[in-house]
DNA sequence: GAAATAGTGTCTCTAAGACAATATAAT
DNA sequence: ATTATATTGTCTTAGAGACACTATTTC
């Protein structure tokens, strides 16, 4: 380290390469929901290290390309499901020296919630990327640290629809309340009791009605539809549903 | 980017310098309480780039030293202040091409609550440390992005003060529930009633009594004196204090 | 009318908000 | 007694839990 007089001097004589930095990578556990269960999508390695092994959608940081995480994580998706807009947010980093046989790695997590039906179409031609009930995605040895990885952002989508308004996002609008709730109750984990429900989301006014239609079985009274407020995603609830949270 | 047989043979021709790595550091928002008022911890930086200017605690990840990334964060909670064990927690992670002149850059912003005292004997001595009350620390320029970080962990720090039991772990045990209620209160920036709080707090069962004390002013009725239980720190309230929260 | 689904009424229960009252200490 | 601090009593209020009830649709 020599002894410069200015920043710019410092700069010039600045090498990335003469310090030994960890591999950073971004991962991408994409939920949607598809026949009331809870599903990820995740993706086979075609590479070493762990190659053949089903993995989280992710990869190394393009310095050309991203802006910045976000951007990475967004490249992602887009290029796995051909989705861009939805819930996209940062669950945690996980760094340290034996998640990674190339050395040192730091993978920093995001969770994108989308609903089923626009991310099939362009995932099913990648052949190999598909969706897996949370379950069987949990039983099998995944590449690296992903098993850990997808339960914490499993546990952050459980816990965050304790007192947000997430399960809209990750099913389709309009929805009825019915379909809300159920989303709901997938993702808690839990049932929940419908008056409450109703009560709790009605009263919190993020969602305007659309309309009506019927149900899927085409059977029994038209459900009033609705749609997310703009900026309802926001909101989070005073009370947690469905008994105490762990932290 | 070679076809390999095996993966030993992969990570025998694999060379990490092939690829361009972000810089990866770990910056640590340390906080504690003086006189009442939320105090964070600058050093101010002796090399480029932003020499001279205040900064958080940080630095790269030692690849020798450290096993992972809240080794590297406890490293330098300990450099700068002497002590080890608190609470330390992880906020998030920023990552882009801007935030550093070096080049692209990810820092994980760790944050760690100290009671004053311990960390007042070793924190001095290190002449280029000091404690700062938040207002002043916001009202200077920082180096990199500081400002933003201290921002997002000053959100945390408010958020989680309103569901779990996090300020009794930035005041010394054994504390009345008076001074309890005065770092909740400073910590999320709103009073709170003290019928309620003390109901709350108590019901919870996550202090244990210690024997009783005086009030600093040395008049009045003493107060019994508690320390948290093993593991309160896990407790999540049901209901947020003070209204509602943002997500 | 029967079955299925959507939606409401209403009582209870828990915990927070408000604030007055009581208890114990130093002076 | 006065002042300062700690602790408790109790009424009100917000919102979740339970569960029975009504409403609208298809068959």
């Amino acid at each position: 380290m020599g002894t410069y007089k200015t920043e710019r001097e410092f700069l010039q004589h600045y090498n990335i390469h003469d310090h030994e930095l960890p591999l950073v990578s971004v991962d991408v556990a994409i939920f949607t929901l598809l026949e009331g269960r809870l599903q990820v999508l995740l993706v086979k390695r075609g590479d070493f290290p762990h190659k053949g092994r089903w993995s989280l959608p992710g990869g190394f940081v393009n310095q050309q390309q991203d802006q910045d995480l976000s951007a990475t994580a967004r490249r992602k998706l887009l290029e796995k499901t051909g989705v861009d807009t939805s819930h996209l947010e940062q669950i945690a980093t996980v760094g340290n020296h034996k998640r990674d046989p190339r050395g040192w790695s730091v993978t920093v997590l995001y969770m994108a919630l989308i609903p089923y039906s626009p991310a099939q179409a362009i995932a099913a031609p990648v052949s190999d990327a598909r969706w897996w009930p949370l379950e069987e995605a949990a039983e099998q040895r995944l590449a690296f640290d992903h098993n850990e990885l997808i339960s914490m952002a499993r546990e952050r989508l459980r816990s965050k629809t304790g007192y947000t308004m997430l399960p809209a996002y990750i099913i389709d609008s309009p929805f009825s309340l019915t379909q809300l709730q159920q989303a709901f109750e997938e993702l808690l984990g839990t049932e929940v009791e419908k008056k409450s429900f109703r009560r709790r989301v009605l009263a919190a006014d993020i969602l305007e009605e659309v309309g009506e239609g019927l149900a899927e079985s085409g059977r029994g009274r038209r459900a009033a539809l609705y749609r997310p407020k703009k900026g309802g995603e926001q909101h989070a609830f005073v009370r947690v549903f469905g008994g105490v949270e762990e932290v």
